[in-house]
DNA sequence: GCCGTTTTCGGCCCGACTGTTTTCAGTCG
């Protein structure tokens, strides 16, 4: 039996063999936009399957609900493998280098024999790809710079890597007289956790002083195209950077356009065109008229939307919940008054209790949660349960100096490897509230990975899980887990589920984080902070959060002191009961 | 391959840029 990630990449394939092909492009898109439903359902596919609900989902017809059923079933389909029979698989590689697409590809193959990138690496240094039929020097010179910047950076990047490039970047611009706005675009102003170019849009009525200020920014490494309204070039980090210039009464359409995703903007068009309108990144046109827009909401509005975030912007629902005025009023920075999942130096934090106390009360919080290792994770200076009395005395002896403030003792305690805790139950009471997550044995099977956190989450004495799968985004997966049997035990065991921000973790993953809130789970959004710098990584769980749709009363980090409390006192008075 | 208040066929989002052409195909977002 596969599961829905699987199915979701063999479709995706399917569609991309396809378009090697030369199929019709909207029989493989079919099979792209599959994909992408499949890997954010809600739930375990095989319910799906088994009640024969696959068609209720949008973009999945008969033909596809039965090749899902059948992988599901089987973990086969004799049309993939006669796809792979047919095409190598090193062609789809091909497709990660900037300018070669499937047309391109197929030409390699055939008249070349390239299967890989190796042998393109090859084909080009011997200069043969110049002299085929639709290539020439200058596409050989391309692959190849591709190939060398695949070698080396080819990947996205963190959103607060490129976030800082951007802030940096939009400074050096603003100082332009001739700007009259500017924003950035694309997958960072949708604040996705890992951004693959940064997009920066800017109204002008001089376009040729801005493009000439942008590629000269001493960020910027290569200049790769440069027209009148658009120019990209690579920065200093490898990130492909593009600007764009469009008219002042463009820019909204523009703005919106540019933000994307792709998939709903493509979803928006299909709109327009219902009022017999066609929506472009210049305008709203109908045959007689022309709609005016001082701002993104006024086009959605003229399509008789509500206005969608940014965030929102995924063509997962949210334009059916904007027509339908059901939208969620989304949590908001402003709304946050503490935070859960901090360390000091007791364990492996850099900064005391009382500094970042401090850092806490100048963010404007009413509490701060310190949870330190516990006593198993001796690389990480673990409390024992004797240094728990010891800090918990330190507590209290700060928590006098402070009328509107106070620190919450928590910890952060292993799930060891069989699922126990790493203390024992009356050292547990000693905590206003207990976090647990896993630190070691990243590689059991998914079986016991799952058994383990069960185990966990069942204790009477747990508060809320840590980062759930372990993962580091662009360099490790997660562990391997049934993440559905997880969130189904957190909704039964009022367990909180935690959203990490740290910029290189930010799990809960958002899909995740959509599907927990209707099982009506509370979240948490938690800094996992080894210094005072760390708390604002609060901010990047917050994008998290806004991503998977949940609002003021999801988040536990939005009640008050006195609701906190009660909160936490009920849970643990319901444990000891 | 999907889909339907122009429905069971014939559409399916749309424009900029590049490189290779000499009027356009391919790629990208």
């Amino acid at each position: 039996m596969l599961d829905k990630m699987r199915i979701a990449t063999i479709l995706d394939e399917i569609g991309t063999f396809l378009e090697l092909k030369g199929e019709n492009p909207f029989r493989c898109q079919a099979y792209h936009n599959a994909a992408r439903a499949i890997s954010q359902l809600e739930g375990d596919i095989g319910e799906w399957v088994e009640q024969k609900k696959l068609t209720e989902i949008p973009g999945i017809g008969k033909d596809l609900a039965q090749k899902i059923e059948t992988l599901y079933k089987t973990g086969r389909l004799e049309q993939y493998e006669q796809l792979r029979r047919e095409l190598p698989g090193g062609l789809l590689e091909l497709l990660r280098l900037p300018g070669l697409g499937p047309k391109k590809a197929r030409a390699l193959y055939d008249q070349l024999g390239v299967d890989s990138l190796e042998k393109l690496r090859q084909v080009c240094q011997e200069g043969k790809v110049a002299q085929l039929r639709g290539f020439g020097e200058k596409t050989q010179q391309k692959i190849l710079e591709g190939l060398a910047f695949l070698d080396k950076t080819g990947k996205r990047v963190l959103l607060a890597e490129a976030e800082y490039l951007a802030e940096r970047i939009c400074a050096e611009l603003r100082k332009l007289k001739e700007i009259i706005r500017l924003e950035v675009c694309g997958s960072l102003r949708r604040r996705r956790e890992t951004v693959g170019d940064l997009d920066i849009l800017v109204s002008s009525e001089k376009p040729e002083a801005v493009m000439e200020k942008f590629v000269n920014l001493p960020e910027v490494m290569t200049v790769t195209a440069r027209g009148e309204t658009k120019s990209s070039v690579i920065l200093e980090n490898g990130l492909n950077c593009d600007l764009r210039v469009v008219s002042d009464e463009q820019f909204p359409f523009a703005l919106h356009y540019f933000t994307g995703s792709k998939e709903h903007n493509i979803t928006m068009r299909a709109r327009a065109q219902q009022f017999g309108l066609k929506l472009n990144e210049y305008g709203l046109e109908g045959e007689k008229k022309s709609i005016r827009a001082k701002d993104e909401a006024d086009i959605f509005h003229a399509l008789k939307l509500d206005y969608i975030p940014p965030e929102l912007r995924e063509n997962t629902g949210e334009i059916e919940a904007a027509a339908e005025h059901r939208l969620p009023k989304l949590v908001e920075w402003s709304e946050i008054r503490g935070t859960f999942h901090c360390h000091t130096d007791w364990s492996d934090g850099r900064n005391s209790l009382e500094e970042m106390a401090e850092a806490a009360r100048a963010l404007g919080w009413q509490y701060l949660g310190i949870a330190d290792h516990s006593q198993s994770l001796g690389v990480a200076n673990g409390l024992d349960p004797e240094r728990v009395r010891q800090q918990h005395a330190e507590i209290d002896r700060l928590n006098k100096k402070w009328k509107n403030f106070r620190i919450l003792k928590g910890t952060e305690c292993d799930i060891l490897p069989d699922g126990r805790l790493d203390y024992p139950d009356e050292i547990l009471d000693l905590f206003d509230y207990v976090v647990v997550s896993v630190h070691s044995h990243f590689n059991l099977s998914e079986r016991e990975m799952t058994e383990r956190i069960l185990r966990a989450i069942e204790h009477p004495k747990v508060t809320m899980l840590g980062h759930a799968t372990g993962r580091l985004l662009l360099r490790r997966d997660g562990y391997k887990v049934d993440l559905d049997r997880i969130l189904k035990a957190a909704a039964d065991h009022q367990v909180i589920i935690e959203i990490n921000g740290q910029p290189d973790r930010l799990e809960l993953d958002w899909i995740h984080v959509k599907h927990a809130k209707s099982l009506g789970i509370l979240l948490v959004l938690n800094p996992d902070a080894h210094s005072t710098a760390e708390l604002r990584y609060v901010r990047y769980a917050l994008d998290v959060a806004r991503r998977g749709w949940l609002e003021k009363a999801n988040v536990l980090n939005t009640r008050t002191l006195q609701q906190v409390l009660k909160n936490l006192s009920r849970r643990r008075g319901q444990a000891k009961s």
